[in-house]
DNA sequence: GCAGAGAGAGAACGATCGTTCTCTACTTCG
DNA sequence: CGAAGTAGAGAACGATCGTTCTCTCTCTGC
């Protein structure tokens, strides 16, 4: 078995149970299990819990990252792709595994106590920006136009979470057409 | 000491702290010490740790229920009640204990493992979907700007955590201009 | 003054968690 | 064939948590 191979099941089947479960709720035990490898494995390849959150935190930027452009790269123009965001939002919540941003959900479990997630959660989030700011930018909208839609976008990712329906990827894409519009009719 | 004077202590220590730290990193003897009363007080009032949980989310949603109604009250016509929403998060988002929203946090902690905490985050933010909605429809709008708006202030709410600067209100609160002017204009 | 109920302080208990240690068995190389 | 290094299974350990129990002190009613 190739340990690297180990090491991605290990992160792969961490990733899931942390987001169905909450990462404090899933035990070294469990995860073992889950991964199917020894406990002494394990702990070869990570040295404690904390450096497998954020190893789930690396992958889970990675997957939404990819996943995010791949959409966007599909939509013909600029104001198009500024709406794909809302059509990968949309794809993301209908998964059964959907319970929320793992980089919100984590950050509300252990941001306060770990400074680690904390400023990882950030990272991942100022990034998310930045793409968006530069999609804005291509579509030449005014700056305002990119908090505004990332704002939109965090809070359709709460809100499809806590209600359990996927329904607000669609009102936060309406919301979207809107400011979209009005950002690049009248750039004051 | 009356009773329910060391009910509301321990719930008001209890909210503090699940704020500042997450619910799952306070013990009962962190909280007890903080309350400043015996385990034994402690149990008598509260049979177990989850229904002080319970306990603070009620208080959180009643705090939040008339916070929002006050500022919202006092702005003249319907397209600024509205608004006031997002000027009461300005005022939130100030203050120093500022950690996000105290039910995404507690959802995304335990909303997987306990189904009650699970149902009164939905149902917070139910009751604060209707109450944009009535706002909305005071203002003549069209229903699907109730959760447009909706959605900005949950967005506003995790960026601002996340972030840890307050400046998301004011980007929200731009954004929700436009939406309002917008389905006010043509209420199609 | 005294018996008894009640409250406070904190020890104690059982469970669980992250982490380490031990023992066994298998593989691999000479 | 034999020896040695390695990996797996799981016991063990220390810490912590939610919860309960015990012991002591105080305050009240007769």
């Amino acid at each position: 078995m190739d340990i690297s191979e180990a090491r991605n099941r290990i992160v792969a089947t961490a990733d899931g149970l942390y987001n169905a479960k909450g990462i404090q709720a899933v035990g070294m035990d469990e995860l073992r299990t889950a991964a199917g490898v020894s406990l002494k494995k394990l702990y070869q390849e990570f040295p404690s819990k904390s450096s497998i959150v954020m190893a789930v935190l690396e992958r889970r930027h990675q997957s939404w990252t990819e996943g995010l452009d791949a959409t966007v790269r599909q939509a013909a123009d600029p104001r198009a792709k500024l709406l794909a965001i809302f059509d990968y939002l949309a794809g993301w919540f209908c998964q059964d595994s959907f319970r929320g941003c793992g980089f919100i959900n984590s950050f509300a479990e252990l941001g306060a106590v770990s400074p680690e997630v904390a400023d990882y959660a950030r990272k991942h989030k100022e990034s998310f920006q930045e793409y968006v700011a530069g999609l804005a930018s291509e579509a030449g909208a005014p700056p305002y136009l990119a908090p505004q839609l990332s704002i939109l976008a965090e809070g359709a990712q709460t809100t499809a979470a806590i209600a359990g329906s996927p329904e607000a990827a669609g009102q936060a894409r309406g919301a979207a057409e809107v400011l979209i519009d009005f950002a690049l009719g009248r750039t004051a």
